[in-house]
DNA sequence: AAATCGTATCTC
DNA sequence: AGATACGATTTT
């Protein structure tokens, strides 16, 4: 026998490169495998949950190994597809395989150990403490297993550590590493009969509680609802079922308890909802869709991506709908990817009354037990009880497929698929195409306004393309009226933000009984504040940005950091007192409009309104019930939603975006405006999009206006080409942090330096970004762009060993580097 | 990321 | 000197 011991390679949840090896102790060489959580100390104290991704003999030479504590599974959590995934995203975006852990598995996978803290009541000091100890034992009397973070927290001191080690060792305080319970199974407490009693027990049984009438009336509502002697087996009573049917409390239940008539009984239930409802069979399509589909059949023959380029509304979704029932026949799983919630509540919908419990919904605002059950539920694989389709954000190309046919990326061009922060910025519509080449599936990318690259790709045949350009029902495409604000102001008729004409608009829709969409790309109620004599404007004092003010809880708020303040009355530099909010942000559009319309129902819909799990599902059903007239909102609103009685959109400031600094603002700017524009029209009746700007000759208003992606695309593409930016060129954005502003552009300027030694004209910048310090971090960026032939990865490598060359450099170590393949 | 170690700075 | 603050180092 072998007796040697046997190591094992794991991924930590840490940003730390590489892997760690940990030995496996004899009792646990048969539980340990390759995809299963283990749980292993790491450093001094923490324990952490590492994921088993090599098993070996070769012991490490450099450093005494620690052993791996206890194995939490049963089956692995990760299969072989997900590792080859895990090592490509890594390799790709350039991240350590820890930070994929941390984005890939549900947090309630993932336990961690914590630092609780305890006093000791007996603790008597023998030599004076220091006014933090005191301070911290005040705390510790208080509350006991206190966290450290909680410690630092309420005695506002940066550092505890040493005082609680002092602490320690004076016998004072109690120290424990806890590992907080990750995923609790959901319980349900049931009820039913103690004993199997006969029909004339059961008579007696009722005669006994003749004087305790509430009693009796409990029971025989329970027998009622188990059907007992009408069934062979009684169906399952949940005690909350029980109680709500007559109306009765707790208290009587447990003296039924009590006198051996009834029992609890506890089941584990699935926190999602399994029960079957009524499905009704997928639409039949049209003529054009029919043919679109056909279309994709011939093309996936020899593509394994298809781009589907469908105006808005000309039902896109039913053809998924077919796509999809053809790979369920298979018996292949499908991922329905979406770029947000927000996007979703109308299309699960959709996808529910024809799929039933056969879907699943991944997004962020799960709680974690609920994303481990679905996380769960996908490993499974069964084809009962589990779902074959996911409908998911981002984060789920990460969920443990075995099978899948067929990836769907809706809304393609959407810039939410790209995770900036933190590692790994990964785009989920790229990743797709690799994960669907591991399983070798499908990939379909559906839009109205496809990304410049990969319409592209279309072009060029490395994507089929096939494209649908009839609207559904035939709706017409909106009238599209530009609105000359400048002209507007200078004749002083702007009544605050608002042109005369979209007033007029406004009037009629609403006249109508027409609901009304208004789009602003700012949150808030004013963009920043400013002193009417100076010009001095607050500043957040951890980041380079205005502060945002927020009517609804008067405050004076950084939407890079959060941090917030009370508005000051008077101006820092000056003293005045006459400040004025500048700007307009949806809180204060929908203000104004309660004005200037005080009979319309009007709701603003953004970050703040939606924060709650339902907010967003409840805005909408309210607006597609025609509860409301008025719907303002940033982005959200120009998502993916259908309704049909909105006559008019309005766009309130087309320049904000199209002024963006950035190489995709007029691609972006198209295709905000052509999806907000989407949103107006009715069956019956002409809908009216309002753009309201400063610039009414700018070529992209004339592509919104004629409709006309191609000349747009046309346009954008030519530039590309000219000025070396995708798709004919790969980005790479190289971005330096440091607290020191000086250090950091010394870091740069040295790093650009030996970069251009090496790729020449191909390195622009430094750079310092619009904003160039977010929570006191200063930031630098360089950019790199390379030819779409040359090997990306030899570029990586290159970048890699240039950064560590400088991380080398004494002065430049505490640099913080990182890359951003792709940026957007 | 988080604990620990090493060193600079503050306070009486 | 001792407490405190901060940065660098290490982690398998």
């Amino acid at each position: 026998m072998n007796k040697t011991p046997v190591f094992a390679d794991l991924i930590l949840p840490l940003p730390l490169a590489g892997i760690f090896t940990y030995s496996i102790p004899l009792e646990l060489k048969n539980d340990v495998a390759i995809g299963k959580r283990v749980v292993v100390p790491f450093g001094s104290k923490k324990l952490y949950t590492g994921i088993v991704k090599k098993i070996h003999n070769s012991a490490p030479q450099d450093y005494t190994i620690k052993a791996i504590l206890a194995c939490l599974d049963e089956e692995p959590v990760l299969n072989a597809y997900q590792f080859q995934f895990w090592d490509w995203i890594s390799q790709y975006y350039q991240c350590p395989l820890g930070d994929v852990f941390k984005a890939a598995i549900p947090s309630g996978l993932k336990l961690e150990s914590q630092t609780k803290i305890t006093k000791i009541e007996e603790f008597e000091a023998k030599s004076p403490l220091s006014k933090t100890e005191e301070q911290i034992l005040q705390i510790l009397s208080h509350s006991k297993d206190v966290s450290i973070s909680k410690l630092n927290q309420s005695t506002g001191l940066k550092n505890t550590l040493p005082q609680i080690k002092a602490l320690l060792e004076k016998g004072a305080i109690e120290v424990e590493e806890q590992i907080t319970r990750g995923y609790k199974e959901k319980k349900q407490e049931f009820i039913r009969l103690s004993n199997n009693f006969s029909e004339e027990q059961m008579g007696e049984i009722m005669n006994e509680l003749k004087k305790a009438k509430k009693q009796q009336e409990l029971l025989l509502s329970y027998l009622n609802l188990s059907k007992h002697f009408f069934e062979t087996a009684p169906l399952k009573v949940g005690v909350s079922e029980l109680l709500k049917s007559v109306n009765s409390s707790r208290s009587i239940l447990k003296s039924l308890v009590e006198k051996n008539i009834l029992q609890f009984y506890y089941e584990q239930i699935d926190r999602i909802d399994f029960s079957a409802s009524e499905l009704s069979e997928s639409k039949q399509l049209n003529e054009y869709q029919t043919k679109a589909l056909a279309e994709i059949h011939t093309q996936f023959k020899e593509k394994n991506c298809i781009l589907l380029h469908g105006v808005t509304s000309s039902g896109k979704t039913e053809i998924y709908i077919h796509l999809i029932e053809e790979q369920l026949k298979l018996g292949k799983q499908i991922l329905y990817l979406l770029p947000e919630i927000a996007l979703t509540t109308q299309i699960i919908n959709r996808l529910k009354t024809v799929f039933g419990n056969k879907v699943g919904v991944y997004h962020s605002k799960f709680n974690d037990a609920e994303r481990v059950e679905i996380y769960n539920n996908v490993k499974q694989n069964k084809t009962e009880n589990s779902y074959q389709i996911i409908l998911g954000v981002r984060s789920s190309v990460f969920l443990p497929f075995q099978n899948l046919g067929l990836i769907i990326v809706d809304e393609e061009h959407e810039n939410t698929y790209k995770q900036f922060d933190p590692a790994p910025r990964y785009n989920a519509r790229d990743a797709a195409l690799y994960l669907s080449h591991l399983h070798q599936a499908k990939t379909l990318l559906g839009t109205a306004t496809p990304s410049v690259e990969t319409y592209y790709n279309a072009l060029n045949g490395k994507y089929g393309l096939v494209q649908l350009f009839q609207r559904h029902q035939n709706i017409e495409l909106p009238e599209i009226i530009l609105s000359d604000i400048k002209e507007a102001r200078r004749k002083k008729q702007m009544k605050s933000i608002f042109s005369p004409e979209l007033l007029q608009l406004m009037e009629t829709s609403l006249a109508n009984k027409e609901q009304i969409i208004l789009f602003q790309n700012r949150r808030g109620y004013a963009p920043y504040l400013e002193c009417k004599s100076c010009g001095w404007v607050p500043q957040c004092p951890n980041c380079s940005v205005s502060l945002t003010y927020h009517r609804y809880n008067n405050q004076l708020i950084c939407h890079y950091c959060g941090h917030g303040i009370h508005p000051p009355t008077s101006c820092e530099h000056c003293g005045s007192t006459n400040l004025e909010d500048r700007g307009f942000g949806t809180e204060k559009i929908e203000e104004e409009l309660e004005v200037l319309f005080p009979d319309a129902r009007i709701a603003r819909m953004d970050l703040d309104t939606t924060r709650k799990k339902h907010a967003y599902e409840k805005l909408i059903y309210k607006f597609e019930n025609r509860n409301l007239d008025i719907l303002v909102g940033t982005q959200m609103v120009s998502k993916g939603l259908d309704f049909d009685n909105v006559s008019l959109v309005g766009i309130l400031n087309a320049d904000s975006m199209l002024n963006f600094p950035d190489f995709r603002a007029y691609e972006r700017s198209y295709q905000m405006m052509a999806q907000v524009s989407g949103r107006a029209g009715r069956k019956n009746k002409r809908g009216k999009v309002l753009i309201q700007t400063y610039t009414p000759d700018h070529p992209i208003l004339r592509n919104v206006i004629e409709n006309d992606y191609a000349a747009m695309y046309a346009n954008q593409i030519e530039e590309r080409q000219a000025y070396a930016y995708p798709p004919f060129y790969r980005l790479i954005q190289i971005v330096l942090k440091h607290k020191d502003q000086n250090l950091v552009n010394k870091a740069a300027n040295y790093l650009a330096k030996s970069l251009r030694k090496i790729f020449g004209v191909r390195i622009f910048g430094p750079q310092a970004p619009i904003i160039n310090r977010i929570q006191n971090t200063y930031i630098v960026n360089i950019l790199l762009k390379i030819e779409k032939k040359s090997s990306p990865a030899k570029a990586k490598w290159i970048l890699n060993q240039q950064a560590n060359f400088l991380k080398e450099i004494d002065q430049f170590k505490s640099i913080q580097i990182y890359f951003d393949v792709d940026p957007m």
